[in-house]
DNA sequence: GCTAGTTTGTGAACGAATTCACAAGCCCCT
DNA sequence: AGGGGCTTGTGAATTCGTTCACAAACTAGC
């Protein structure tokens, strides 16, 4: 299969959101144009992101609004469970782990690490809070798919190494540094300071 | 000015970062390979990077850490203090309250506002929680430059319209749908869930 | 002050992503 | 059953972003 840019994987994202509210209110058809407008974008980009993936819609009448959802899903990977852990009971982990969002679409999340004394055995939203010390030996035996690095930036990258040898090969970073792993495991990274920065960029320099 | 692409002022970021450290580190100067490597670049995009906004570097030598580190703090608007505003006092709007970075960085929180009558009057990691009603009223005397959504899906793109209104040209959306706002209005967009999706796709759709 | 060794800054080449534009296909109405 | 009106799917054109490659400019050593 060809590649797929990472955008076009944003966008299925949103357009699987709407395609969602759509199935709610019991719509059965949707043209790209629509699914542009609400995703801020064109039809033809619409049109281009599925067909990589194959031919979704009917000419003349646009997309079935379940058919194409159950597509996305699939294709998104959302057809069945992942185990996802959290490292860090901070704030974050703590956002996180009560986000019923993630439960909803098949995101399980089943413990999240520290090191602080404090906070080991504690509940973080009803997920057990365990000694980073057993990470190693817990993930051999569970088998998360995802990891979430939600610890500051100092210890990130020495986290991560150590996601990365017990085999996990898809990393959410929240630490505000830039990580390295190797090719095989995807890293995305979501980092507020640097978007806060993108906003104060734009305030600054716009004519 | 030519516009700039958003990849480059993310990578501007980046760099600023590592400067920072550089500096504590009372390293003088630094090439661009070297901040290619860090940022997981090349160095030919670092200078082409810079480029757009002047030379900063000496041939045969490379850039000083000092002159570029108060370079990048102008271009991303890091030289002054900004307001910022959180509405939403949930668990986002508190990992953001204390988010020690933010702070450092001339991000100055001013208030957080809510609906929940519970909350209103409170504080969140030490900043004041005010009602929403009051908003568009302290908007006008307070004058923040940018605001952060941080509640849930559904009333998103309702109080981005409010503070459209008021004036404000930045925001930052933690809420996971596409909000639309006019083209002077800059937003940025933090979405987990629909990082998540990335990561999943990942594991899904590799060979 | 000259030479060898670096590293920048930047046009030109390349590659990736988006937009255009239109034939092909489908629905609905008469 | 045929025609008009839509909307998809997709090559081609275009725009945007990255990488290449090298002259220009600097340092350091002799």
């Amino acid at each position: 299969m060809k590649r797929i840019a990472e955008s076009t994987v944003r966008r299925l994202s949103i357009y699987l959101r709407f395609l969602e509210e759509f199935e709610d209110r019991g719509l059965t058809t949707v043209s790209s144009e629509e699914l542009a407008r609400r995703g801020g974008t064109t039809s033809a980009q619409v049109r281009k992101d599925l067909s990589f993936f194959g031919s979704f819609g009917k000419r003349g009448l646009g997309y079935s609004v379940p058919e194409l959802s159950s597509a996305l899903r699939d294709i998104l990977g959302l057809g069945r469970e992942w185990r996802v852990v959290i490292i860090g009971a901070g704030k974050i982990g703590a956002a996180l782990a009560q986000y019923r969002g993630f439960r909803q679409r098949g995101y399980n999340i089943v413990a999240a690490y520290d090191s602080n004394r404090e906070k080991i055995g504690r509940s973080l939203e009803g997920i057990e809070i365990r000694d980073m010390a057993r990470f190693e030996s817990d993930i051999a035996t569970e088998r998360p798919e995802i990891a979430v690095i939600a610890i500051p930036a100092e210890g990130a990258q020495e986290v991560l190494d150590r996601i990365v040898r017990t085999g996990i090969k898809a990393v959410l970073n929240f630490a505000p540094v830039q990580l390295h792993a190797p090719a095989d495991v995807t890293v995305r990274a979501v980092n507020m300071a640097m978007e806060l920065e993108g906003l104060s960029f734009a305030l600054t320099n716009r004519e």
